[in-house]
DNA sequence: TCCGGTACTCAGTGACACCGAGTACCACTA
DNA sequence: TAGTGGTACTCGGTGTCACTGAGTACCGGA
């Protein structure tokens, strides 16, 4: 990433970045070092496991998401998550919101009247 | 926008309403109370005045903002804000931070490889 | 005189990203 | 065989933010 004007991205991620994971586990089930590994390729480069493991947690305890545990060729076993129902419900409503919040930004930005 | 989907924009506003604040302000020399309804017009609905003055204490606190008081003509005395140096730059790095995060949220929207 | 609009303050709450330390499994190699 | 590094997950704690709610206060008109 460009050092200087985007470090720590850290309040404006509040909010998307749930809805960021929830739509990588909606693409095809995948667990959580993949999903970071993911997310820093996208651009969030400085998300750790640890932040998307929490989200991981917290997804499950919503009952968003379906979980399935199984043995890695390296490593310990992975916990494979998939979107149940509630989980596509719930990333239908993230779409909504960013673009409703995305538009508003972006028109005042640009002079909004 | 349909009611139902974009109730409670609480946490994807974190950090984005500062920003519609510092741009606000970076317009014209306003006050709280007129801020808020500015924010209510641009479809921020549910923004509340005690939310806008939290993050105008704050932006004061933190030395972005220019604070003048001046006698209103219907009601009490007026806190009109402006923007300093500190507070230009600070509006200048949450847009290039905007702009970047809603570059990668959308690429991955748009079944971003 | 009371109500409603204007205008600001402040203590507290909950949600979220983040941090750091820990556990553990595996392959490779010195 | 001990050590290193990559993989993989857990969990307690922190700070920041939007939000809440109760409070103070000024003013005009019914």
């Amino acid at each position: 990433m460009e050092k200087g004007a985007v470090e720590d991205l850290t309040e404006l991620l509040k909010g998307t970045l749930e809805g960021c994971v929830l739509e990588i586990i909606g693409r095809e089930e995948t667990y959580g070092y993949a999903i970071t590994r993911r997310l820093n390729e996208l651009g969030f480069a400085d998300v750790v496991e640890g932040t998307v493991y929490t989200i991981l947690l917290r997804l499950e305890r919503n009952g968003l998401v379906q979980v399935t545990k199984r043995p890695s060729e390296q490593g310990p076993p992975r916990k494979f998550y998939a979107l149940n129902d509630a989980g596509r419900a719930e990333l239908a409503t993230f779409w909504a919101k960013w673009t409703y919040v995305k538009t508003r930004i972006d028109k005042l930005k640009e002079g909004g009247r």
